[in-house]
DNA sequence: GCAATCCCTTGATCTGGGTCAATGCACGGT
DNA sequence: ACCGTGCATTGACCCAGATCAAGGGATTGC
């Protein structure tokens, strides 16, 4: 596992305390964590593990995007997982990645040993059970993820995968969308369409799609308007519960 | 939540206890899961729980297969997870439930009420942490589905299906295959459609196919045969490390 | 014995998205 | 300024799998 050794820092001002590991525990508590934790950075593009690796941490993002890939033998890959800030890498009671991981963007990740982690787990139950919340959470994502990859066509996958971008993309006045309708794509083309189960070409045709027919606007390729938030749903046929895609 | 009630019985006897929760519990929180047990009978084709249900219990499958199916609006299915004796229904610390879950066969549950089962949970740490285990188990088979989902042809993925009802076939001797080659499918083809992505007509175009390349054997339409595991292998392209797909 | 279902198979046809190939940028390096 | 390299777009064509439609057994009830 490679990736720069940036600095350990005090765990109380840990930028994913909001929603990781830590954000339940006292002082006592995450001093123990800050025992264990240091932080690593990996420019984009780098892999950060490959399947089969033996993992001895567990980890959060802390800033940047990465994702989860399970590939074939004869290329063809697809995205199992997208992991933005405050998403957990890793799982106790396991020693071998079952994917690869990769940095997409600049990525800043909060790691711990995973041995004294777990020790850690055994001692202190709402870690265990935050945990627990956490596996179900990706669950419920990785089903709802099934649906899109099983059912959906070219176009409702696109419309699906804007509409979770957006709900995860926290503006700088630290609103989620809704207020804003303009989005910043994390993630290439290719990415884009190995999360969908589709070819770049389908999914740049796509997007011309829905600009041709008002639904976005296109400024650069990384940047998109949506004018009508509506007029996507309805693209989406989205469940409209929100789903739990992330 | 339909379904007749069948008896409590003692949980030292519970036929899913070598997988499910109460495999590691001593004689005291044996007695204490006892205490909220009962068990449930469906039978083949009725609903179980729909989706948006308040859930007030969990439940292991003790016999019988039932599906997790998420459904859009105009009709289009996919299932999302398959369910087969030992597996488990149901989540701490989740009231509604996000999929509509059917009986395929005959099923019956081994049931706890919720309330007091999640209240067990805070006392027996064990219990927590199998269930993290079993969520993690589960989050490895949905991403297997993924790819399959996202990448595989028809051919590839019935192949893979049958590769894991291979797997998950328990034989009368106890055994689980590769000492037979007989297969009953527990599901309709319409159910294998909805679990792979595929309409009935491809599936069923695909078995054919493969009967014709000399691949497997019908007897009558559930009962398949297949002289050569490696050929199957070879058709599924498959990772080989066996995946976790169940 | 005969409908009526249910589930499955098979055929004919269509089409969404894949494949192959060319072109268009934006960039960093020399 | 000029290339090279890495995305993204666009076009032409094709094909795996969907769709539409017609039977083909089993099983059940009358």
């Amino acid at each position: 596992m490679a990736g720069e050794l940036v600095a350990t820092q005090d765990c109380s001002s840990c930028p994913i305390r909001h929603r990781a590991v830590c954000a339940r525990c006292d002082e006592d508590e995450l001093s123990k964590l800050n025992a264990i934790k240091f932080y690593k950075t990996y420019p984009a593009g780098q892999t950060i593990a490959m399947r089969g690796d033996a993992l001895n941490i567990v980890a959060s993002v802390v800033a940047g995007t990465a994702t989860l890939e399970r590939v074939i033998e004869d290329g063809r890959t697809q995205m199992v997982g997208l992991l933005l800030p405050s998403d957990f890498i890793g799982r106790p009671g396991r020693a071998t990645l079952q994917y690869d991981v990769t940095a997409v963007s600049d990525v800043t990740l909060c790691c711990f040993q995973r041995k004294p982690f777990e020790a850690l787990l055994v001692d202190v139950p709402h870690l265990q059970q935050r945990l627990l919340e956490m596996a179900l959470d990706e669950l419920d994502a990785a089903r709802d993820w099934m649906l899109l990859l099983g059912r959906k066509t070219a176009r409702e996958k696109i419309a699906s995968l804007l509409m979770l971008i957006a709900k995860r993309t926290v503006h700088p006045d630290g609103k989620v969308m809704g207020d804003t309708t303009r989005l910043e794509l994390p993630i290439s083309r290719e990415t884009m369409a190995n999360f969908l189960g589709l070819t770049i070409e389908t999914v740049s045709r796509q997007f011309t799609g829905l600009r041709k027919d008002g639904v976005i606007e296109l400024d650069g390729n990384r940047i998109v308007r949506i004018p009508d938030l509506e007029g996507l749903l309805v693209e989406t046929g989205d469940d409209s519960d929100g789903g739990t895609l992330f």
